[in-house]
DNA sequence: ACAGATACTTTGCAATACAAAGTACTAAAA
DNA sequence: TTTTAGTACTTTGTATTGCAAAGTATCTGT
């Protein structure tokens, strides 16, 4: 019975991914092992069959942008960037993600 | 292009309803009307075509038991109870849901 | 009997997170 | 030069979830 622990923290994930990808690279540039690193240190585990399609998914939504840069440690690195539309984007989650937690204080009183 | 503010909130209601509805349940035994009320009155809008199953597979996890009660004002309804194992998980998605806020916390900073 | 209200159930769909396997590029070792 | 290890990115298949919509069942009042 493999930790229904961790099922449970994964299906909280669910649509809050979104959000903390958004709150990441609205501070900064990064590449996909930057964010993961950045997750984990938020005590947020995601791994990179999760992440690189929710890149690419936020790519095509226009809500991100990405250049490719030179690496002296390997190959190429795709660095992503938050857009205009991303920014907005990340306003209207900012303001979901505040309801939800005044949803739940309300629901535990 | 219907409203994406609607998908940014029903996409972060996944995974969390399930933490609603034990919550609600652990105060008193509800039929789902009751429990849709209540989720309304919390601004987190759900519909009948989500709460039945969600209900039917917490029951059959052995999260929560039912009777059936008449009423005077249409037919019998299923009133939902917690169980013990249905407290544990609570517990366990309490911790789930704070150290969810916390991360977000820490990736807002 | 029938109509309306209430309560519960089922079906089909789209979106998500994940594990696992695969592709590609670079630098250092053999 | 070829091979190996490390890093980075991509793809595929699966299970779970939330939802709209349609369906079934029960009760009450006319």
């Amino acid at each position: 019975m493999e930790s229904t622990n961790e099922n449970v923290r994964s299906q909280m994930r669910k649509g809050v991914l979104e959000y903390c990808i958004l709150c990441i690279l609205s501070k900064r540039e990064a590449y996909a092992s930057n964010i993961i690193e950045e997750l984990k240190a938020a005590n947020m585990i995601v791994v990179e069959g999760t992440l690189y399609p929710l890149l690419i998914r936020q790519k095509n939504q226009g809500l991100l942008t990405y250049r490719w840069e030179e690496s002296t440690q390997g190959p190429p690195r795709k660095y992503y960037g938050i857009t205009e539309k991303g920014r907005a984007q990340l306003a209207e989650m900012d303001a979901a993600w505040q309801e939800m937690v005044e949803s739940i204080d309300t629901l535990k009183r």
